[in-house]
DNA sequence: TTGACGCCCATGAAATCCCATGTTAACCCA
DNA sequence: TGGGTTAACATGGGATTTCATGGGCGTCAA
């Protein structure tokens, strides 16, 4: 399983690529598309990015709801419809498209933000004020979180 | 496993030609026919395309319902009886036939959009409306997607 | 003959690949 | 432990290929 760790900045240049930081680029190894997924969140300025893996388990999930259903519907305009799928280059880049770094508000750098399994790519500046919002935030509520049990076989 | 992904608006010549975008054609490859199955969708303006693998995946679903029931005869006649084999050309072009286009109102633009296994041809106006509100349903029901775990030996 | 269709080629723009460089971090050896 | 060497990585620019799109030509059938 993927997992992507920590938060890097990386500098966008003028033809609007970015360098994957190396360690998510080694969490993506082995996967069938050389490359990540990328869509625009729609709970904020941000950019939410996992590895195609994901998207294939989200398309099974998609198969176990009613085909032509208007639930089914909604979730896969919004889903895939809006996903762009970035390759990596032979050094590490991915290209941000301009609909994408807009709605994140990115012009010269990008913030690499590891959630785990997925990942998120902000503005820096951005970024750092969600930062202290979100432990403010953590901090007053008492934030917890419960362990769930391996499944078999991983 | 074949996954559509993201969206792109090409033009339609005069001929009623129209680029499949390259990353479909690549989630085409390996198919035992180099095209696509197209047919009207019975929900709205748009055409409901995928691989042929898809529609053998359709056919064994379409079996499990009952025989001669109405809902087994009108799927059975509203997908397959519709649909249409239209072969990827040496450009990596389809011709859409009027048909289908009329039904999507499409004249000299397609928006070809990815939905995992499958995917839609839309006027690239009529779809940016739908999108809107799909989005809207998505957000407002809360529409979550609860994954399904991996089947075994993928 | 005319139109529908398949096949081939030309073109411009955009995406991708390739190489060069500086900088930082890791490593090794005395 | 400290200094020097090496390797990894981010970044910039130029070269090359891919891709979408337009048009031409021959074939076949109505």
């Amino acid at each position: 399983m993927a997992l992507f760790i920590s938060t890097f900045v990386n500098k966008v240049d003028r033809k609007g690529r970015v360098s994957v930081p190396a360690t998510f680029r080694a969490a993506l190894k082995g996967q069938t598309f050389n490359g990540i997924v990328a869509f625009r969140s729609y709970r904020g300025a941000t950019i939410e990015a996992c590895a195609i893996d994901r998207m294939e388990e989200l398309s099974r999930s998609l198969d176990a709801l009613d085909q032509f259903s208007a639930e089914q519907d909604a979730l896969a305009s919004t889903i895939f419809a809006d996903a762009h799928q970035l390759p990596i280059d032979g050094d590490g880049r991915i290209t941000l498209p301009p609909v994408l770094a807009e709605h994140a508000g990115i012009s010269d750098a990008a913030a690499f933000v590891g959630r785990g399994a997925t990942f998120q790519i902000w503005a820096p500046d951005t970024f750092s004020r969600h930062q202290v919002e979100a432990r403010k935030n953590a901090a007053e509520r008492g934030a917890t979180l419960r362990l769930v049990p391996r499944p078999k076989g991983e």
